[in-house]
DNA sequence: TTGTTAATGAAAATCATTTTCAATTTAAGG
DNA sequence: CCTTAAATTGAAAATGATTTTCATTAACAA
């Protein structure tokens, strides 16, 4: 096996272990999914992409380890408001690709932004601190998320 | 009938019957209840509150009115992670009182923030802007949340 | 008042997510 | 490699918020 590979699996597991959980075959079929698809997943979709390598797996597993992982921040849980929650992997080895959302109200199209996210993170990270020191959080995270109609959407009305 | 009293209940009437709905009773409990609280209510919050004064209604229309109102921008339905929505009343009378929101992902205790709201109103017209033009999204709207631990969880910690 | 149609409540249906529980797998130690 | 305790799993059942169905009622234009 190419040392190149080790690396690529490596840093999970580590991450895992470090918490107390075991790096089982499921957990690693999801993350690998995880980390090599782009956007938002439902755990249906997983389930779906894992399946074909590992069709041991049930759904139970996949709501257990995307809990597991989310609790971990390893994966940020999405909800669009369509009633069911979508799952994007946090952040790669190679680093964080930060970025919000625009949600289509119509269609529930989504679409990841990374405009203006520079001057968008300066406010934030000032805000944080302002809201940490104010209200005593130990704010880990955030969301954006703006609401329109898209194009399509907006000619139907 | 005092004069003063009439501008109050009337401006919904005229936005729902604008938009071809009819003002019923239920519904009129309903943005009775929502344009008082202070607050995010669930569905169930609000039927509890408006039962007493109108026990006549079922849960069912009160998910149906919800509906209608965030659909006519009246009201905004929240998610802040715990599985069922939360509504509140988007504006009164006197006018909007933006905010954002603090989640505690510990106890799912949410503070109300005003601060920065300015620099941020500021930011986000802007971004809002550069995004309708990119994307060709109308933007009705938008959401930000900070999520972390208040200072009761980190301690349990 | 009357007719048309939207709106309603109750009960049943949905559907994403959780829980239960017995069986299996992991990883640490011999 | 083998054993073992505890974590993890899958399947099936349970949950719980939200929706749908459908027959009845209420709103309001004429």
């Amino acid at each position: 096996m190419p040392k190149g590979n080790c690396r690529g699996n490596g840093w999970w597991h580590g991450k895992l272990r470090g918490c107390g959980y075991r790096l089982t075959m499921g957990r690693e079929a999801i993350l690998d999914v995880l980390s090599k698809a782009e956007g938002h997943l439902s755990a249906e979709d997983i389930y779906m992409k894992v399946h074909p390598g590992y069709p041991h797996i049930g759904l139970t597993s996949i709501y257990r380890t995307l809990d597991v992982l989310s609790g971990l921040g390893m994966v940020y849980k999405l909800d669009f408001g369509d009633g069911r929650a979508r799952y994007e992997f946090a952040e790669g080895p190679k680093g964080a690709h930060h970025h919000h959302h625009l949600v289509c109200t119509g269609c529930n199209k989504v679409v990841d932004y990374t405009d203006f996210i520079d001057e968008e993170v300066e406010l934030l990270r000032e805000t944080e601190k302002g809201l940490s020191k104010k209200y005593g959080f130990k704010i880990a995270n955030h969301i954006i998320q703006f609401y329109g109609l898209c194009e399509a959407c907006a000619k139907k009305k």
